[in-house]
DNA sequence: TATTGTTATACTCTATAACTATA
DNA sequence: TATAGTTATAGAGTATAACAATA
């Protein structure tokens, strides 16, 4: 793999892209967090509450599904969400081994809460910019998910093909 | 808060901009705890390593100073990476209650596929991009890391005013 | 036989509090 | 008295495997 002089710097600038690019996923994590921290709510209890808000009463084996994790972890994420108040597990009407899970008065509330957070947090982030520098900024964006998209992709099927591969001193 | 009429369409807009931020947030999270696994690493030990990359052989106590994390849990990490020979505790020169942590040959090989994977993955990520593109986007990344930075900092004032407010349904 | 959810077990990350050895 | 690191304890998130009830 050639590389010509010209292209170092321009290494460089993308090398601090992509760390500006992972310091705003750090700082809107710990963000995220606190603010669900003061709603009784963890991150990944969210990620099931979201889940359940565009599916309706749903078997814990497609939120599994759906949040790419396990049926497992699915239990204690209910488990949790039930003992907090936010869901309750129903009856299946045809199948008795499955459940529902569905929202508690509170946990729509609180999906209607996470919802005005949201918005909240966008105009935080974007009602200073201008209309150009909006436009472009989430063209660039656009451009980069399409590009994780393949990196990981490619990723995957390097697993494929070399998942024989000695791993280093665990 | 009054909200005008064509204040809509771009509450629209800068919510699904949230959106992909956040998704490249996630996908970025889950590839590099995907390439980190394969070097046998979680994201917390590679934090802990990054830090050691810059400050050198340091006590415990300074690396969760500058990881932001209770000093317990830097000794759980320094277990594990010290288990699986990324690094080893040295006696302090002058101070026998504190241990300098420091890389192993392992450890600094280690380091260096790390910046090398991270070199790549910049590649992947921008080299598609014109530099039009590429010089207005991370302006706008600019932009969105000050927001994030304020809008944190207000959080952090909020909390200190509203600590006794009661919190829903524990 | 296959599927749904749970129990059993285990590992990582995180925190606070109590304790030991040293400053 | 204060600091560095550990042990004790606890809870969340994640996983696999075995198991019960049901399809």
């Amino acid at each position: 793999m050639m590389m010509y002089h010209h292209d170092m710097n321009r290494d460089q600038l993308r090398r601090s892209a992509l760390d500006q690019v992972l310091e705003v996923a750090l700082l809107l994590n710990d963000d995220m967090a606190h603010s669900l921290g003061q709603l009784g709510l963890t991150p990944s209890r969210t990620h099931l509450l979201w889940e359940l808000r565009s599916s309706g009463p749903t078997t814990q084996q497609a939120l599994a599904r759906a949040m790419g994790v396990s049926p497992r972890n699915v239990t204690g994420l209910v488990d949790g969400l039930a003992a907090t108040g936010f869901v309750s597990r129903q009856e299946h009407p045809t199948d008795r081994r499955a459940t529902l899970v569905t929202f508690t008065a509170h946990g729509e509330a609180t999906v209607r809460a996470l919802e005005r957070d949201h918005q909240h947090l966008a105009r935080q982030l974007f009602s200073g910019m201008s209309d150009d520098r909006f436009e472009c900024f989430t063209a660039g964006l656009q451009e980069v998910l399409v590009s994780l998209h393949r990196a990981v992709a490619e990723h995957e099927q390097q697993n494929a093909a070399v998942s024989k591969t000695p791993r280093p001193a665990t």
